[in-house]
DNA sequence: AGAAATCTACCGACCGATAGATAGATTTTC
DNA sequence: GAAAATCTATCTATCGGTCGGTAGATTTCT
């Protein structure tokens, strides 16, 4: 955000200062593009269009930084696992529609993957602490969504906690290496027709993981 | 490997050098573990029972150290896919034997899960080298192998590099977050135990994602 | 209303630590 | 003696973070 060959601002109080929701937006590319160690605070004032002493007027740390960025975007994700749980309709219907709203929100927030998997990838400063929590707490969120499922009789009793981790990594993997993608794919991954298909393409792939049975339209055909 | 608080070794050639090979496991070790950018150079060689300089002496750059790690564990799996391409049987037996050997392949590699992601994910000094055309290749075997699963008529018609992705992705998460699965499960997930476990629950899961009918033994029932 | 005091968002300059990388001396093996 | 493997010492760049100052905005006092 912010046009990134701004020169300084001028010193003194600005009639326009920079929102702390577009400093975060920043960060939140940075972090997802370049990883916790490899983004600095620097470079991310910079794409801000301030001074990095500035950036740390806004936050005293980098690992403050970091955690809120994750803390929004690892919110978002969860709300939408919790609202989930709670929907009408058949387990498959919930399932399906889950499913739908982590792809659509991932295909949405081009960061938002990247920066997810990382945090789960990483070991670094943040496996001990608050980070971690809210990932641990999500995963098993999902894991319950399915056990519920189970016991809707909906889907064969399996491990929910590997399922659950098979479709996390089902999901996030596609949206998070959108420069691999690239070249084998025509158009950008982040395309709304595209989005749209990845959606297709893992619902199908989502319910029959499950062990769902099919009912009719399951895998999208391409005759 | 070699203990890591080992005082620096005496100044010229000694008798046992320290091999090539267990440099390469080492960086591998730390890469995964912090990603290109959070390793040092000091770190890993302190790690091998060398200084700094004399890990410069037999690899130029940081650059190439990385791309040797990749190359190699990238060049293991690889051949995985590319025998699995060749065996023998009908296609979902082919299916199952290869993931099979690339979970047991990550499974007994607890780096490799990581180290692939990360390269996946990062969009740094390597996008645009050596690293990523060999990844793009792997993925591409990847999507030729299930093809042919399609022109057989063992599996439905579908997108192929979806479908690749989607299995890659539920393949290597699991694989790729020890510390995070450390807390939910009992016992470490590289234990023999816990990564057969691993097998029999992607196994079903594979095939049923990729629109294989179930054959009997399909999921794991946990009566 | 207008002046004074305070607050806020920014800046340039700097610090200690550490990064990747290099130079050159040293010692052992062949 | 030549080559190989290691060391110590050092270079330069960059990192996260601090400090003191600056000027426009806001509030408070008279």
């Amino acid at each position: 955000m912010v046009d990134s060959a701004s020169r300084p601002r001028r010193a003194g109080r600005p009639s326009n200062p920079i929102p702390r929701e577009t400093l975060i937006a920043v960060a939140c590319a940075a972090f997802a593009e370049k990883g916790y160690a490899g983004a600095s605070m620097g470079e991310i004032a910079r794409r801000a269009g301030l001074r990095k002493a500035s950036l740390f007027h806004h936050f005293t740390s980098k690992d403050l930084l970091y955690t809120e960025v994750l803390a929004e975007t690892l919110g978002n994700l969860g709300k939408l696992v919790a609202d989930g749980k709670d929907g009408s309709g058949v387990f498959v219907e919930r399932l399906d529609r889950l499913g739908d709203q982590v792809n659509d929100y991932l295909g949405g927030h081009p960061e938002a993957a990247r920066l997810l998997i990382r945090e789960l990838v990483d070991s670094g400063p943040f496996s001990t602490r608050a980070g971690s929590d809210i990932v641990q707490g999500s995963l098993n969120q999902v894991a319950d969504f399915l056990e519920a499922g189970m016991r809707e009789g909906s889907i064969p009793r399996q491990d929910p906690l590997q399922l659950a981790w098979s479709l996390v990594g089902l999901l996030l993997l596609w949206f998070a290496a959108p420069h691999v993608l690239r070249h084998a794919m025509r158009g950008d991954i982040f395309d709304p027709e595209n989005i749209e298909s990845r959606r297709r393409a893992t619902r199908a792939q989502i319910r029959a993981a499950c062990g769902a049975q099919a009912d009719g339209d399951g895998h999208q055909e391409t005759p």
